[in-house]
RNA sequence: GGGCCGGUAGCUCAGUUGGUUAGAGCACACCCUUGAUAAGGGUGGGGUCGAAAGUUCGAGUCUUUCUCGGCCCA
């Protein structure tokens, strides 16, 4: 028998993918048809959906976290384009701020360059270079993704009309009033001489020097109290030349006792919380002492102390305060408070009006303020102050103590709280945070928990402080008057600067002369100009107004903002608030989280862990396709995990789904025809097609449901338990027979490979979101359409007349009687009297309802064997079902390869076997 | 240290308002097939639902504590 006789598969679609080494190509193809312009104007007119692409930082590498999602985003872009949309991504960067600036300064160093003798432009224009090679690096890497969008025109916040747009939307801040200038103590790193922003501090354990120090109280209300020391405990030694005030608790107990062991301290009174006494004994190693006294925090109200220093400059009054942040978790119940150097000592002296003065400057050196100390590096002033304390006879004892301590993300030096003028976007005086909050009311969700995420932060968020002391940024365009610092308000003079910028960037503000800004209104000489740079979250947060407002092509609000779930508190937090503060609402419809990816057992990357998995390892490894899997069919609502065993499992998957694609494409020969799915007599198909029909249909809808709710790991799954249960063992086995077997011009075969056509045409629709680059090799292999694309296609409408619920329960009967069959050959086949299942003959017993059901059903089809017969089932019988399975008897046909008794009609078709 | 979120087979995920014996696909094992062939089919094993306690006739589901992990904050 030769096997020319039979139609077997046939196709040019591989079975090794070999995507690695595909996808390039069809990257380059897409070029070629410049797919994203033909995307646009297909879709002219069409409803627009628009995911306001969050800008990554233009620097390194992409890693997981930006490759899932940078996929995430082209996933629901692709799927919202072939549901009908106009859906528009626009990739944007963010470009200015200091890990950009750090890193230029670092080549400084290598190549001793100083940085103070660069003219600030020279600077500044490596810091744009810097950033737009990283751009083209990114571009490049995200492309290999097989991200769609509009690579030619991306975004950038140092582009010129952004620059140009972030002074006008400062501008709005500052003639509505909310924008001020503000002295507050803010976390200062001194290696790189500003203030740092939340998001730029990491926690890391750090070695203090701690002191038990002596404030000796001066005046009380209680007699008892007076000459006696208060103790406090600090670790920050260096703050105590800028300490002000003492804060006790009101409602704490505290205990007056007298040292006895000879020490300074011998014969001295001192005072601590009672709570702590213990701990204070035993740190200080106080063994002989006297209680004289406990009385009630209360009690200190009125009392002033001195301070520590006051015989060496520092004579003046030190007032106690209460404070309800005053614990007895650690030190001894009374806080030390230097308002230069602690918001929360800041607001408590502020309360009682006490300034905070510049006891630090920008080095981190003490200033003339500081008496005896002046010039002092802060970091090397622990130990001077601990010997002064000594020598003054104010040091109950010192150690040291390691804890979690705030440090610079870039230096990952130790960072100090130090007192500085800064701009601050107030949260009330304009009703900021009310409006912000209703607009978390009005967005919604993916995952909903989001919301509540994003609104907990604005609930609690102080002023927002959008200045920075460094270089390469957007200059916060404010002069102040000489004659009485009162800010310049004028909004000619900000659109003047915004006007200037947007033609030639912001470089001039530093090295043109102020009255080119001033323009005719105001004098040079009257005024001076500011040096800040606004912090890049405002540059982020802008991004609405200078891409969705100023776009033809896109529109605001956005459809979404998606990104990782930090970003409730950076991009969504300061697109949130920049928004509704210039424009009363949010600048999106919807936001959608998503979370971290962590390795297989759900850590985090590390360096020191060595779990760190690279797009690019993956992409030499598996391909584009692969990731992209991962990514839909994790669900991003939790951490993501990854290492090469979820890949490999991911890979098996592909290629389950690959070889569906084959084995349709091989009976279809690539002969690919577009069939009318509202037209199709379906009718006239066979049962089980109709039934496959149905089945189509219930997988539409849950296909909607989930894209509705963007479950993408559902749709996922439910394609893929289709591809392997559903077709392929089941309704591609069952057919392979009619398909090998029959006669081009059988009729059953004509309806399956209409049926073939139909399940091609939906599966290659429903997979391309996600399989884009293997469902557009198919695509154009089926050669469909000249410069075509399978990403511009939509997805198909299911008619509802596919749907056949009579017909699905009767075949849920059939498919049960089948699993019994199956069960019950595969009894004979572990006792070896039979092989494939055609070497069996069925023989079912059902009760009369399932043969009522099965009547016209041809189990050996169903079930591929060679015979099978139905039977009445014995009453007696407890089963429904009840099967034997013999050894079929006769020969076997050498075309369709069943055994018969009787000669097989199939070998007609073959000239040997007569 | 605080807030939020999470922990269901080796893996990715389902598990409605608490209700029979906790499901699916993949992986695995064994068998079959050699006309989807570095494929395909069949059968099967596998879970103390992170741990403990509590509420209840009944808990994967509710409560508390603990533990591990992640994000954010200090």
């Amino acid at each position: 028998m030769s096997k020319s006789n039979i139609n077997l598969p046939k196709t040019a679609f591989s079975m090794k993918a070999n995507l690695q080494n595909k996808e390039p190509g069809i990257i380059d193809y897409w070029e070629k048809i410049n797919l994203y312009k033909k995307l646009r104007s297909n879709s002219t007119g069409k409803e627009k959906f628009i995911l306001h692409d969050g800008p990554p930082y233009a620097n390194g590498d992409i890693h997981m976290g930006t490759a899932l999602n940078k996929i995430l985003k082209d996933v629901i872009v692709k799927f919202h384009q072939m549901n009908g949309k106009d859906s528009v991504y626009v990739p944007g960067w963010d470009c200015h701020g200091l890990p950009i600036e750090w890193k230029i300064e670092e080549q400084y160093k290598k190549n001793k360059k100083n940085k103070n003798e660069v003219p600030v432009n020279e600077f500044r224009k490596e810091c744009r270079d810097f950033a737009k090679k990283w751009i083209e690096v990114h571009k490049k890497q995200f492309k290999r993704l097989g991200v769609v969008g509009d690579w030619e025109n991306y975004y950038s916040t140092m582009s010129f009309d952004a620059e140009a747009q972030i002074v006008r939307e400062l501008g709005k801040f500052l003639k509505e009033g909310s924008l001020y200038r503000g002295y507050k103590p803010v976390l200062w790193s001194t290696v790189e001489k500003t203030a740092l922003a939340d998001a730029e501090v990491e926690y890391m354990d750090h070695k203090s020097d701690t002191i038990y120090a002596a404030f000796k109280i001066k005046k009380s209300q209680n007699e008892k109290l007076i000459n006696s020391d208060i103790i406090i405990w600090t670790t920050t030694p260096w703050t105590i030349p800028a300490n002000r005030a003492l804060a006790f608790n009101k409602n704490l107990k505290y205990i007056l006792i007298k040292i006895e062991d000879s020490s300074d301290f011998k014969d001295r009174k001192i005072i601590v919380a009672e709570a702590l006494l213990k701990s204070l004994l035993e740190e200080c190693n106080i063994k002989d002492f006297s209680k004289i006294l406990t009385f009630s925090g209360k009690d200190f109200e009125g009392t002033i102390c001195s301070h520590p220093f006051s015989k060496i400059g520092f004579d003046y009054d030190i007032p106690m305060l209460e404070a309800n942040f005053v614990t007895t978790e650690q030190g001894s119940g009374i806080v030390h408070c230097a308002p230069s150097h602690g918001p929360d000592d800041f607001n408590l002296c502020l309360k009682n009006n006490i300034k905070a003065e510049e006891t630090v400057d920008d080095d981190g050196k003490y200033t003339k303020y500081v008496p005896k100390f002046q010039g002092i590096h802060i970091f090397k002033a622990n130990k001077i102050i601990i010997e002064n304390l000594k020598e003054q006879k104010n040091l109950l004892s010192s150690g040291e103590l390691i804890h979690s301590y705030p440090h610079s993300w870039r230096s990952k030096a130790p960072l100090v709280h130090r007192a500085t003028p800064q701009w601050f976007i107030s949260m009330e005086s304009h009703g900021l945070r009310k409006k912000a909050l209703k607009s978390i009311d009005e967005t919604n969700f993916y995952p909903s928990k989001g919301k509540e995420r994003l609104r907990s932060m604005i609930e609690l968020r102080p002023d927002w402080c959008v200045s920075r002391q460094r270089v390469w940024g957007v200059p916060i365009p404010v002069f102040l008057s000489k004659k009485n610092s009162e800010v310049l308000v004028d909004d000619e003079i900000t659109e003047n600067i915004a006007s200037i910028f947007e033609k030639e960037g912001a470089d001039c503000w530093f090295e043109d002369d102020a009255q080119r800004f001033l323009g005719k209104k105001y004098k040079s000489e009257d005024y001076q100009k500011m040096t800040d740079i606004v912090e890049v979250w405002f540059d982020s947060g802008s991004t609405h107004a200078y891409v969705l407002e100023k776009r033809e092509d896109l529109k605001w609000p956005a459809s979404m903002y998606l990104e990782g779930s930090d970003q409730h508190r950076g991009w969504f937090h300061s697109s949130l608030l920049e928004s509704c503060g210039t424009r009363g609402r949010a600048p999106f419809e919807s936001i959608l989280s998503h979370g971290f990816v962590v390795d297989g057992k759900g850590l985090k990357m590390s360096k020191s862990l060595g779990n760190i998995i690279s797009p690019e390892d993956i992409l030499k490894k598996y391909g584009a396709d692969i990731l992209r899997i991962w990514v839909a069919a994790s669900d991003y609502a939790e951490d993501l995990r990854i290492d090469y065993s979820i890949l490999e499992q991911h890979a098996e998957s592909y290629r389950k789904i690959r070889n569906t694609f084959r084995y349709i494409l091989g009976n279809l020969n690539d002969n690919y025809e577009k069939i009318d799915f509202e037209t199709v007599d379906i009718k006239s198909f066979p049962e089980l097609e109709q039934y496959m029909l149905h089945k189509i249909y219930g997988l539409n809808l849950l296909f909607e449901k989930n894209f509705e709710k963007y479950n993408f790991h559902t749709i996922y799954k439910e394609l893929l338990n289709f591809c392997t249960t559903d077709l392929s063992a089941f309704y591609f086995d069952i057919r392979k027979d009619v398909l090998y077997c029959d006669s081009l011009e059988s009729d059953k075969r004509k309806f399956t490979i209409i049926f073939l056509n139909i399940i091609l045409e939906i599966l290659l629709k429903w997979f391309a979101p996600v399989l884009s680059f293997t469902t557009e090799e198919i695509y154009s292999l089926l050669k469909i359409k000249e410069s075509g694309s399978i990403h511009l296609e939509k997805f198909p409408k299911i008619p509802s007349k596919w749907n056949n619920k009579v017909l699905n329960s009767k075949w849920t009967e059939l498919i049960r009687i089948r699993d019994k069959c199956n069960s019950s050959i595969e009894l004979k086949r572990a006792s070896k009297e039979i092989g494939s299942s055609l070497e069996a003959d069925l023989k079912i017993f059902l009760t009369e309802k399932l043969i009522e059901i099965s009547k016209g059903i041809d189990f050996s089809e169903l079930c591929i064997t060679s015979g099978a017969s139905i039977n009445k089932i014995d009453q007696n019988n407890t089963e429904e079902i009840n099967i034997l399975t013999s050894k079929a008897e006769g020969k076997k046909c050498n075309v369709c390869w069943k055994i018969k008794k009787d000669k097989c009609e199939r070998q007609g078709i073959c000239s040997l076997n007569t």
